[in-house]
DNA sequence: TGCTCTCGATTACGTCTGTAGTCTTAGCGA
DNA sequence: TCGCTAAGACTACAGACGTAATCGAGAGCA
């Protein structure tokens, strides 16, 4: 077995929450595909002011919380992700709905509307949708 | 001074994150306005499994986030909420949407939409939301 | 008056997170 | 061939979090 740290082992793939520095790789790599280090540091490190350090440590919690994969290129690693950004998106999404809207999407939005936290276009757009779902 | 923990005095009202276990004392002092520690318990303890001593750690918590306030009564003390549950889940809902689809609101409608996490009853509330805010 | 019970305050401690620095090793250029 | 470089692995360390146990003081009962 390769690794069985804190009694997971790589086939279980209950997906692990990812915080927020990792996210940010996350995006990285859905935006890019396939990436060495460097490459997600080119894409993070300026924005964030991390180091390669950094990234390179956030990469192997990822790897061992089975978000991504590394494949040996060479003498490096090649990360790809494993999860689907929608995944984790809906994951993200419904965690927030559950936890303070009592999993009615509706009051997500009713909320929004209420902030004043919905555009012209967010109605617009939403609207179309609406008109797409209930012909 | 009362306090001046990690340079934050009281005037202070920047708000700090509220963690998971915090926002469940949150929900209970929104729910019951004003509190004791014993009462704060009566109300979470049982459903997480957790001790009075929990609950008594993460109301000092909020205090000194200055989430909750506690105002002396006899021996003990009453917390009430210092911060409006409208405006913590604004500010989650919000922190979601920048962070996930790049603070476009309808984007988050169309994924819940996509994940078919919209029931009829949601989207027959939306609808009726839409035409409040569209007239 | 002395004991007990109950409060909040203080302290504890393992895990997760953010953010790196150091160590080891495999190539590559001189 | 030999040292330099760059990649990942391992180590570090402070702060937040989850979850509590313990301590010291006041309130009420015997």
């Amino acid at each position: 077995m390769t690794q069985s740290k804190n009694g997971k082992s790589a086939a279980n793939s209950k997906p692990e929450r990812i915080s927020d520095a990792e996210h940010a790789v996350m995006e990285a790599l859905w935006e890019g595909g396939t990436l060495s280090a460097a490459d997600v540091c080119d894409a993070v490190c300026e924005p964030r002011g991390w180091s390669l350090a950094t990234v390179k440590t956030l990469l192997s919690r990822l790897v061992s919380k089975n978000a991504i994969a590394a494949q040996p290129d060479g003498r490096r690693f090649l990360y790809s992700p494993l999860i689907a950004r929608s995944d984790y998106v809906g994951g993200e999404s419904r965690r927030l709905v559950d936890r303070l809207f009592g999993g009615s999407a509706s009051s997500l939005f009713a909320h929004l509307a209420e902030q004043e936290a919905l555009s012209e276009e967010d109605l617009a757009d939403i609207e179309a949708l609406l008109k797409e779902l209930k012909p």
